[in-house]
DNA sequence: ACAATAGTTAAGCAATTGCTTCAGTGTTGA
DNA sequence: TCAACACTGAAGCAATTGCTTAACTATTGT
């Protein structure tokens, strides 16, 4: 197991790629085989399996193999990690925002 | 204007660099200075120019120069539509579990 | 005026990325 | 048994990325 850091790196850095994305966006909608991921996108197989292996290191995707198949489906907790991540950032952001507004609030009503 | 998915790109791919992501990290906590920004980063200022000018590109930090200071800041609406992206495919995918306990159990009710 | 400050820009370079093709492996249906 | 299927892995290659240094511009304090 990674540390949070790393994985998080991990995760953003799958995320970056149109091409991954259009993949995780696709399992959203429900598990698919490697060959199903690959039908909508403009490239081979391989490239496919290669962006496919990245989204599993980084923990977004979960696969497992039966018979013949690799059925892919997505790991939610990681994307709620990816989320959170921002999320926090940009909560932090806005609560200094309000801080900020109250004071002025409260420096006008001294006037 | 870009189009979402353009800018979604853009974002995404901003957020997948380590030291970007310290960089928006550090904005979250308050507005701040390019050399404000460099110093925790080990590397040239300029690196730090390239990094921020990608940031601004994607839309995550507005800036604005003031005499010879360039003053950065978290802008939340970006941060909240990379967020939404991933909170859409999450839900999707637990809805899609949620429709299929629902029919686990109902199938049992039915032994 | 001029030195220090704050940032910008361009050129260059090594490492990484996102593909390709090709040559496999293991699985399955006829 | 054996051909089609569903991947897998390695090698190679062009484009992109993440830096560096060096030369620059514009602002500010003394």
């Amino acid at each position: 197991m990674l540390h949070d850091a790393a994985q998080l790196d991990l995760m953003f850095q799958a995320l970056a790629d149109p091409a991954r994305r259009q993949m995780v966006d696709r399992l959203s909608r429900g598990p698919a085989s490697v060959s199903q991921l690959a039908e909508p996108l403009a490239m081979s197989l391989s490239a496919v399996v290669q962006h496919l292996n990245l989204l599993e290191a980084s923990g977004l995707v979960r696969t497992q193999k039966v018979g013949r198949v690799r059925t892919c489906q997505i790991e939610p907790k990681a994307l709620r990690a990816a989320e959170h991540w921002i999320n926090e950032r940009r909560l932090a952001w806005e609560r200094r925002l309000d801080r900020l507004g109250d004071f002025l609030a409260e420096t006008k009503d001294e006037t």
